[in-house]
DNA sequence: TAAATTTACACAAACGTTTGCACAACAATC
DNA sequence: GATTGTTGTGCAAACGTTTGTGTAAATTTA
């Protein structure tokens, strides 16, 4: 049997095996699918030739007819930052697992941009949509619309003040609780905060955790312990002074992040302060190089980004096969916290 | 006029359009592109009512429609990694940039997945690939097949060792011999380098600079300055005995990557030894963090892989968009590569 | 052996869009 | 008043695949 020599140009088709074998499309489209109403022979025939031209299914068209692409969209304000690459792999993994292709974009943290985007996922007909809102993002009804076409979003991490969403977030306030109140057992009275900006979700989970941890232990909340940072070296400098000279200086010390943490105990060692003795020092992960450094804080709160890339998508996935809105009035909104935790550093 | 309340389920097509102004899909397609063929009242009424309906282009059925995508395949071995999520970073901003959609997906270095994931973005008819093979890639045919299929393929970074293939790779030897360069123009006449396995083309490409540094100053190289480091912290802390206990004692040493000189760092002021002072640091940049801490290397290599992202994406649409090989027997072929750059470090 | 059932296949429609071609209506030219 | 040209529109095919329905032939049943 010769049949021209695969020509290394346009993908084979259904349609080419059908006429070198002389029978219909539909019989070669089922006989691949091992539909149960083609003869064995004619399968193998059919599977046989396929595999002779390097036949592959052409999935744009299968999408195209079938109306799913089997793919999901998914924004992300800045990939180069290591809590949202971590969340990416998560997600990929998933989709990977499921089976579904992942369309990636970047806001930039600019919400006309994003909007594009959305915009952009929607016209592509993602299936699904995962996003992680810009953080100059401050109108809504773009989600509403996409939210109309019947497409499932799922948010992550930076949630839209919005009702009825699903999302996936993680809450600092648990793990903020847990920090302080490993300070308190450690016998420490006196804990300093080195918060971020007031305008910050994130500011306010730390604080309301730190008042819970202290409260628990029936201590009051001294409000000169906290202050706002604007989270840049001199900002935390300017903390630290403050800490250092205050009347009850505090013997341990909760920064917002990794960066904050490393400003603030390079400061303090330039004054000949002993890390981790004098003050204790606990942290935020988000950087993966603190554990290689020599004074690090003694833990730091984990929020675990790739989990949570893996479970905006797996909630996502659930959302886009679930067995169709059985006319429930209500539908019900996945609300997902991942608590942060508490991860005490490896000794050494 | 009252045409149904827009159903917010199956989005709006060009027939619905076309039913509604009872003229032909044609004419609708045609008046939605601004052909010259359609009058301009009937381009406004299309127009109008498009907007109206909320109407969006499948692009599903275009891409299908025209056999392009318009959607780019992108595999990387692991986006977790600062190197890759700085690299995507930059593929997507050029993607973006040139109205193209960015498929992602991770190999996590195993080559039966990266296999697996070459496939699928072969029937997902992508335009074109951007990879960079994973560690464990030994065979290279399933690039062959791809190539075949006509879709360019652009590799980045890790290349494999095949012949005729597009590329854009950073060349460690310009970074290192600038590096060494810098050192011996500061006067060091002994300068060790902490050097990777030896089967990494990434340790020749160091060892080749270093060499050709010193010959360029007519300096002979000696091979015991040069150790091949596991790269573990372990294995970097022999090194560095092995550098301390030599006859001739390095006053500046080159490490293999910034964990490396976070390890040999800590292991020599563990010694007491005055770092940039005793002895002068350089190291190849891939972690963010590194500048933000106590003890830093001097300077230290850059291979911009944001840039290479840009670089390696321009060059895959660029193949994309080629006028059609104007039967030209032998194509050319992009091999690009970004030298590498030494960083001196800004000061305090 | 006729009827009923099963087996194995073909036909055709459908998905949403673009595009070559045909064609009508009307205006302009000779 | 016949020809040519222009303008605006519709028809139908095409892209690759799946799938509901129709229908011969082969097999079983009565």
């Amino acid at each position: 049997m010769q049949h021209l020599e695969q020509m290394s140009d346009k993908p084979t088709t259904i349609k080419e095996i059908a006429k070198l074998l002389d029978i219909s499309v539909s019989t070669v489209s089922r006989a691949l699918n091992d539909h149960s109403s083609i003869g064995l022979i004619t399968k193998m025939r059919v599977k046989k030739m396929a595999k002779e031209l390097n036949y592959e299914p052409n999935q744009r068209a299968i999408q195209f007819l079938q109306g799913k692409s089997h793919t999901i969209g998914v924004i992300l304000p800045e990939l180069a930052e290591s809590f949202f690459s971590a969340a990416i792999s998560g997600i990929e993994d998933i989709a990977y697992k499921r089976n579904y292709t992942v369309l990636l974009a970047q806001s930039h943290d600019d919400a006309d941009r994003e909007k594009l985007l959305i915009e952009k996922m929607k016209m592509q007909r993602v299936d699904g949509l995962l996003i992680s809102v810009s953080k100059t993002t401050n109108t809504y009804e773009h989600f509403e619309a996409f939210k109309k076409s019947n497409i499932p979003i799922v948010f992550f991490d930076r949630i839209p003040p919005v009702k009825n969403i699903h999302f996936v977030a993680s809450n600092l306030e648990s793990g903020t609780f847990e920090a302080v109140n490993f300070l308190l057992k450690k016998g420490h009275r006196t804990i300093g905060m080195i918060n971020g900006p007031t305008n910050l979700v994130a500011s306010t989970e730390r604080k309301n955790g730190y008042i819970k941890a202290m409260t628990s232990h029936r201590l009051k909340f001294d409000p000169s312990l906290m202050v706002n940072c604007d989270l840049t070296e001199a900002g935390t400098i300017e903390s630290m002074d403050n800490f250092l000279n205050h009347k009850r200086k505090p013997t341990a010390i909760v920064t917002f992040n990794d960066y904050v943490a490393l400003f603030a105990i390079r400061y303090a060692r330039s004054l000949n302060i002993q890390i981790n003795k004098d003050i204790d020092f606990v942290s935020y992960a988000n950087l993966p190089l603190i554990n290689y450094m020599d004074f690090t804080p003694i833990a730091s709160v984990e929020q675990f980004p790739y989990k949570q890339g893996k479970k905006a998508a797996d909630i996502l996935l659930d959302l886009i096969n679930k067995p169709k809105s059985d006319s429930d009035a209500e539908p019900a909104y996945y609300n997902v916290v991942v608590e942060s935790e508490l991860i005490i550093g490896k000794e050494k």
